[in-house]
RNA sequence: GUGGCUGUAGCUCACCAGGUAGAGCACCGGAUUGUGGCUCCGGAGGUAGUGGGUUCGAGACCCAUCAGCCACCCCA
C-alpha cells in the first residue's frame, strides 16, 4: 500500500484504459468537425459568482457541490462544475457572438459529491454550445449530431432520447405558481425532499422517485397547459424535424433538469445499463444567458455528455480499443542495439504510420521475445550478430503461423511499404 | 449530507470456534548456449487499510478513522 492515494472521487485513468478514452475523444472530435463545430478551451477556474448566477443560487450544484476557495488576493474562485457558464463568458468577453457560432469543449469538471457508479468528484464532459440560432432546426441538429456519435461508438441502440419543453421564463413562472399551489394542498402526502423543494425548486418535484409523491402528481396541473404559443410552436417543429430524420424519442413531461438557465427545449439521453446514473448526455436551450452576461440578446442551445459514463457503457458492451505496435525490435548486444536504434529512427521517419517499439535494457533473446509477444506487436524485428555482419534484418511473424524471413535493405523497404499500407487500411 | 455492504500479495479470492498467512492469474528466472504464445520446474512479492481496545495471544471480536462499492439526494 503506497503512502499516497488519489483523493476521494478523483481517479487515475491508467494505460490499459487510455486507448478507449482516445477512441471516444477521437470519434467525438471527428463528428463535431464534420458538423462545422469549433473547439474552445477555457480555464478550469472562474469566479464563483459566474457559476452561482448562471446555474442558479438555489441549485444543489451551487449550494453544496462546488469546490470553492479564496485565492491569495481573497477573490472567491471555484473549480468549474460544468462548462456552459465559462463558454458563454468567453464568447461574450471576446465579442464572438455577432453571428451564429457553434463550439465544443472537452475537459474535467468538479463537483463535491459522494462518489458512486458513474459519478466522481472530478469527471469529464464533452460539451457543445451553439449561439445566435433561435429556431428549432438547431435543436434538431444537435440531437442528430449526438446520434451520429452514438452510432460511431456502437451504442445507438442502448440509448433513449427523452424530450420535453419547459417553455419561456414567464410561462414557467405561471406554471410554477400553479404547481406549488396544487402541491401545497397535498403537502402531507409528499415525501420529505419534495416538501423541502416546494419552497426552493418546485419543478424538481416532478421527477421525484417517491411513489406517494408521484401519486399526488398524477392529478397535478401539467406544463403543457401553461406553454406560451412560441414555445409550443418551437417544440412542435422540433418534434417534426426529429421524426423526419428518424430520431426516435420519448416525450417526458416530467423532465425539468436542475440548472436554472434552461428554457424551451430540454432533453436527456439515457440508458438502462449503468444503474442509477442513467443519464449519459443532457442539455437544452438557454436563450437568456448571453444577455445575462452582458452580451446582446442571443439564443443559445447545447448539451454536455459525461465521458466516464460513456466509457462505462462501452465497457459493459465489451467494446475494446487496442494500440498495438507493428514492429518490436530485439537485438543481441550493445553493438547491435546501437544499429537497431538508428534503423528504428529511420523507419519512423520514412514510414510514419508504423508503430515501432524497441526493446531496451538488454536481456536474453528469449526474454526479449516474451516482451515482444506481450506488446501485441505483429512482427519481431531481429538485429543479431549475424544480421549486423550481413547487413540484413530478420522479421518473425508473431500473430500468424508463417516462417521468419531475413531481408536485405531493399527487401526490408518493400516489406515495410506493404506493412504500412495494410495498417492504414485497418485504421480507415 | 444520509443509509447499506466491503477493505488479506499487482489482480480475483481463500483460511480462521481468536494461536503470528495460502491459491489461481499476473510478474521474474530456468528446461530450449539467437527466438514468443502451450507445458513443466523454480523464484520473488503481504508489519492482513490505519489507529486504539478486549485477550496470555487478533487478519479474525469491539470502537474510531480513512478508503472502495452500491443506493438516496442531485446530476454528466
Amino acid at each position: 500500500m503506497s503512502q499516497y492515494r488519489a483523493i476521494r472521487g478523483m481517479v487515475d485513468i491508467l494505460p490499459d484504459d487510455t486507448p478507449l478514452w482516445q477512441m471516444l475523444e477521437q470519434t467525438a472530435s471527428d463528428v463535431l468537425g464534420a458538423h462545422g463545430y469549433q473547439e474552445i478551451r477555457t480555464p478550469i477556474v472562474e469566479s464563483t459568482d459566474l457559476f452561482a448566477r448562471s446555474i442558479g443560487e438555489v441549485t444543489d450544484i451551487v449550494e453544496k457541490e462546488m469546490y470553492t476557495f479564496p485565492d491569495r488576493n481573497d477573490e472567491n474562485l471555484s473549480l468549474r462544475p460544468e462548462g456552459t457558464a465559462s463558454t458563454v463568458r468567453a464568447m461574450v468577453q471576446h465579442n464572438l457572438i455577432q453571428s451564429p457560432q457553434r463550439v465544443w469543449y472537452m475537459g474535467p469538471m468538479f463537483r463535491y459529491e459522494r462518489p458512486q457508479k458513474g459519478r466522481q468528484r472530478q469527471f469529464h464532459q464533452l460539451g457543445v454550445e451553439a449561439f445566435g440560432i433561435p429556431s428549432p432546426d438547431l435543436d434538431a441538429e444537435l440531437l442528430l449530431m449526438c446520434r451520429q456519435w452514438w452510432k460511431r461508438l456502437g451504442i445507438d441502440d442502448v440509448l433513449t432520447l427523452e424530450l420535453n419543453t419547459i417553455g419561456s421564463g414567464e410561462s414557467r413562472q405561471h406554471y410554477k405558481t400553479a404547481l406549488s399551489d396544487y402541491l401545497r394542498g397535498h403537502f402531507d402526502a409528499l415525501d420529505e425532499d419534495s416538501q423541502r423543494r416546494l419552497e426552493t425548486n418546485p419543478l424538481r418535484i416532478l421527477d421525484s422517485k417517491s411513489a406517494s409523491t408521484q401519486a399526488v402528481l398524477a392529478d397535478a396541473p401539467a406544463m403543457t397547459g401553461f406553454l406560451d404559443d412560441e414555445s409550443r410552436a418551437h417544440h412542435d417543429r422540433l418534434c417534426e424535424l426529429l421524426t423526419l430524420a428518424g430520431v426516435g424519442f420519448v416525450a417526458n413531461p416530467n423532465l425539468v433538469r436542475g440548472l436554472d438557465y434552461y428554457n424551451k427545449t430540454v432533453f436527456e439521453w439515457t440508458t438502462d445499463r449503468l444503474g442509477a446514473q442513467a443519464t449519459v448526455c443532457g442539455g437544452g436551450r438557454y436563450d437568456g444567458m448571453v444577455r445575462q452576461f452582458g452580451g446582446r440578446d442571443t439564443a443559445g442551445c447545447g448539451f454536455a455528455a459525461g465521458l466516464e459514463r460513456l466509457i462505462l457503457l462501452l465497457q459493459t458492451l465489451d467494446v475494446e480499443a487496442l494500440v498495438e505496435p507493428d514492429l518490436y525490435i530485439v537485438s543481441s548486444d550493445e553493438n547491435a542495439l546501437g544499429k537497431a536504434m538508428l534503423e528504428a529512427d529511420r523507419i519512423r521517419t520514412e514510414f510514419p504510420a508504423l508503430g515501432v517499439v524497441q526493446h531496451l535494457g538488454g536481456g536474453s533473446f528469449k526474454s526479449q521475445f516474451k516482451r515482444a509477444d506481450k506488446s501485441g506487436a505483429a512482427w519481431a524485428m531481429v538485429f543479431g550478430a549475424e544480421e549486423i555482419a550481413q547487413g540484413t534484418v530478420t522479421l518473425k511473424p508473431l500473430r500468424s503461423k508463417g516462417e521468419q524471413v531475413t531481408l536485405d535493405r531493399e527487401g526490408l523497404n518493400q516489406f515495410l511499404t506493404q506493412l504500412e499500407a495494410r495498417s492504414q487500411d485497418v485504421e480507415e
